[in-house]
DNA sequence: CTGTTAGCGCATTCAT
DNA sequence: ATGAATGCGCTAACAG
């Protein structure tokens, strides 16, 4: 019940604790002997040294502290997982909390981290801005966005390139001939719902086409499934978009409800590429995003920006990929 | 850059750090008058107080450790919010690892969460068996086991009641006229798939049904996928079960490529009734687990275990639920 | 190369 | 009701 210290450990051996200290992090040289008798000790009393007391003493806990949005969306394990491998790599712990969106929740998140010790902060797609920003420098906890750019202020991200992966798409589609498009996007309030929204405008302009239409809606299956009810048979586009994939699976269902053929009858779109984007029936036309790498490369940068003795700011864009599937077909 | 503490706090207040931690932790009166004095400094230093020494100090972190085999799967998301929304109302923190269920990857991920001082562990469907858990038990640290029963050690655990689930679904199936059956279970170390074949069996049994065939596999998409393509079209059984949705799926897709009708020229069943598996085409007739509540139950079971003195020993046992949706069809 | 010692921030005796 | 002093387990500065 006692728990195994390193004066134990010292005891033991029959070394003085910092000898022992020295041995664990080898942070100077001791005496192949002395060595050995340590590392002998410390297998014997089974010690595991208290990460706690040297965090305190360090001041520094080697915790990151990651606030996502919900881990029950699927487009966030993968996500998670890329951190978590990077993470335990470097032998970082991961501290995990769902905000679902919630200013406040979060607000009560970094306390919770901050209290923690944390060293540095991941945020997933959040709304988080600039004053309790301020307060994490203050604190000299460092801070990476991922999937979110935040204006104006100098905060590291990660991001794949959006805007790019949206054109791509409509490029395709309009290279099959879709000239007519409906958008069903997501969270007014997000930076990915914003960014396909001006690829998607901007693309619109440019080719001078007329006749689209976009909406601001939700992140959702549901937000897909009320368009797909919703809309007007009469006056089907060639192609509905959808914000994420999601949405696109909301619209099929809704669509194949009031005998809407998908792609026959009109194309379906989605975004992200989530697993089982490419299982659906049918499978899905969308932009792939590396929803792991961005994770891996997320926890990469935060040590990075950790271990660096200046302040670093650094932005970094990942490619998407065009996966054309079953949900669109080629317009007459 | 410099950690606001206890005594910056005191200092500003113009009291000692004791009434400061009193009034912190409410662990004794302090007068109205100092309480306010010291409220005050608090909030105008933005003090937060420091889990890390506190921890020290009292030898307890209010921290859970999660070792979860893959938050890939879209099983555990949902358990792992469950596990976290409770842990959120009582102040713990949680750790998170994924240990791809390789039992050296556990011990390195408990030893961790060890040097943590971690008050607890839940454990997702693992195979983690008797040594690690004696160890555990020396060191004062509690253990609740989710999704999976250890036999022969008193371990407390949260399940659900898999056995009467099988039942449930194969006594409809009976009752819709399926005779003969095939079940393409998970993984044989696993828990799940041991009781889920043991229903079998004795369904079997009892109904004294010959016709049936039983394999273990993989909880996989692709180990459904690949039944799917090998099985003999000329043999089909009544039924085809997986002993997971994912792989329903699998088989789902494997047979619709080969041009066999579901649920006309056979039935597919699936387990757990993932969120997903309303949406499939066509939707799934499964048995669903109360994910999110496995999780919230098991929170709440390990934090009652820690705050209790003596040992404490249960087993918590949740209903499932049978789904039948379009994926099965009466037989003739 | 090794040992002694201070102190990280806090909760908790023990005095008063 | 309040304050002073101790120590949780560790690392780092210092002394040898």
């Amino acid at each position: 019940m006692k728990r195994i210290n390193i004066k134990d450990v010292a005891k033991e051996a029959g070394v003085s604790i910092s000898t022992v200290s020295r041995v664990i992090n080898k942070s100077a040289p001791v005496k192949e002997e002395l060595r050995k008798k340590v590392e002998e000790a410390i297998k014997k009393l089974e010690y595991k040294p208290s990460i706690v007391a040297r965090s305190l003493r360090k001041g520094k806990a080697k915790t990151i502290g990651l606030v996502i949005p919900d881990i029950t969306d699927p487009y966030f394990p993968h996500i998670v997982k890329g951190i978590e491998d990077y993470l335990k790599k470097e032998d970082y712990t991961l501290l995990l909390s769902n905000s679902g969106q919630d200013l406040e929740q979060e607000t009560k998140i970094i306390e919770t981290f901050e209290s923690n010790h944390i060293d540095g902060v991941i945020f997933i797609g959040s709304g988080l801005t600039n004053p309790y920003l301020k307060h994490l420098k203050e604190r000299g906890i460092k801070v990476v966005y991922l999937d979110r750019i935040l204006k104006g202020i100098d905060v590291s991200y990660v991001v794949s390139d959006n805007k790019q992966g949206m054109h791509d798409l409509l490029q395709y589609l309009y290279d099959t001939n879709h000239r007519s498009f409906h958008f069903v996007n997501g969270n007014e309030n997000t930076f990915s719902a914003q960014v396909r929204y001006e690829a998607f405008a901007e693309f619109m302009e440019k080719n001078n086409i007329k006749s689209y239409k976009h909406i601001y809606s939700c992140f959702s299956y549901d937000a897909g499934y009320q368009y797909g009810k919703e809309i007007d048979l009469k006056k089907l586009p060639d192609v509905i978009m959808g914000g994420n994939d999601l949405i696109a699976y909301g619209l099929m269902d809704a669509l194949d409800e009031r005998g809407v053929k998908i792609p026959d009858d009109v194309s379906i779109t989605g975004f992200n590429d989530i697993p089982f984007s490419r299982h659906y029936k049918p499978s899905l036309t969308t932009v792939r995003q590396p929803i792991y790498k961005m994770g891996y490369t997320a926890a990469n940068l935060i040590i990075q920006i950790i271990n660096s003795d200046g302040p670093v700011f650094k932005g970094i864009v990942l490619k998407t990929e065009l996966i054309v599937r079953n949900s669109t077909r080629r317009r007459d």
